[in-house]
DNA sequence: CCATCACCTTGACCTGAATCAAGTCTGGTA
DNA sequence: TACCAGACTTGATTCAGGTCAAGGTGATGG
């Protein structure tokens, strides 16, 4: 978790050796766990690039995916002892792997690194109570259009009110999951705002918002 | 947000003066409001004593309450330049402010305190995971259940299988927005749970957790 | 001791999303 | 070009939990 700056621009002009002294570069493959939920935390990673997706699993395989994750992005943070998530890569990802040890001596080192660290968790935390928001009071009609909003701001949005081009990476399950809801209502939903004129589906990872302010409003319940 | 262990415990034998010159203390009465979501955050806060509601609402009305603070947790850490969140006394509470300036400061001289805040950030950022969990992937008595057992381990719990005496400070209204659920839907629960015998309902507060494995069992959806 | 008010419980009914069950589309392979 | 497998869409049906509507309960004050 954690967005668009990297771990490095609190060390800027710092000597990088050392943080690569203490990291190592690590590439896992399209649907490769590399956290397992519930595992020793030893490490902490930063997304260099690709995706990557975090999830919670029930004893009985229901999933929740608590956050998607891309370059610049910090994993780990919400490390106690063990991991409270599994972590899979999304078509591929390259990672930075920084064990513990080597976080305490780096913040040691750089202490603005530690306010980076908790400035991103803060940043974190806040997404999260959005997201509760979203699993616990909203209908899957604006869970899905809070969705495409949330993918928008993912690219710097050029100018609201003009269509938007959008990819989704992740395949309907991932999203069904992250929102809390099943595939079919996905794609039920995507399709209803299809026939309303509200985006068009080029292809299955290719969205285009056509009236990105009318879903912001159904995003909000206030269509 | 965060548990436990005071502001003060990364000061430890340090100018406490100091610290009480960066900060005044506050009461809420019961039901005020002390942040609105979305207002400029310019102040940091730890629950000294009493308990408190964390909640974000949507436009009409709808509300997630992300969270129930009591005293020694943090407040505010999610802090981009406004409030992700809106906070609320319940039953009377009592609170230490620290603005952001004078935070700074002290982080300034006391540089473990940034640590400190760190790891409670990342401490509730697991917490969240395994509410979006509840919200996204449970059923309403799997939610409850969750509620119960989450609410013993407030209290240093004693012994498992063993009966736990509860209080639920808060209103049903409370339970369910934090649950995701209607009052209807929680009260439905609760008795169903006393007429199974898991539970025995002394009072609207109190409630006596008959078999606390069992419930945990039904928490993780496993029953 | 009763009235009131706020909160909680219970019941009847409804509905949004899940489940179950076919199709359909896509991209890779031969 | 045709075939196949996996992912997606669409439709029919079901059901968990929401909504609507009465009661119950217990603390406070007259």
């Amino acid at each position: 978790m954690g967005r668009r700056l990297s771990i490095c621009s609190s060390i800027d002009d710092c000597d990088l050796a050392i943080l690569a002294s203490e990291s190592s570069r690590m590439t896992v493959a399209d649907g490769r766990s590399f956290i397992e939920e519930g595992a020793p935390a030893n490490d902490f990673f930063v997304v260099t690039g690709g995706r990557v997706k975090l999830f919670t699993l029930l004893p009985d395989g229901r999933r929740q995916i608590t956050g998607f994750a891309e370059g610049g992005d910090f994993l780990g943070l919400a490390a106690s002892t063990s991991y409270a998530f599994g972590a899979e890569a999304l078509g591929g990802a390259t990672l930075c792997r920084f064990p513990h040890a080597g976080m305490q001596r780096l913040t040691e080192r750089f202490p603005s690194l530690e306010h980076r660290l908790r400035e991103e968790a803060s940043r974190e935390l806040a997404l999260m109570q959005a997201r509760m928001t979203l699993l616990g009071r909203k209908t899957a009609r604006e869970r899905v259009a809070t969705f495409l909003i949330e993918r928008c701001s993912h690219l710097d949005r050029p100018d609201p009110a003009h269509p938007i081009e959008l990819d989704l990476p992740m395949p309907r399950t991932d999203i069904a999951d992250y929102l809390g809801l099943t595939i079919e209502t996905v794609s039920r939903i995507l399709s209803a705002f299809k026939k309303e004129k509200l985006i068009n589906i080029r292809s299955i990872t290719h969205i285009t918002l056509l009236a990105p302010e009318r879903i912001s409003m159904i995003a909000e319940g206030m269509e």
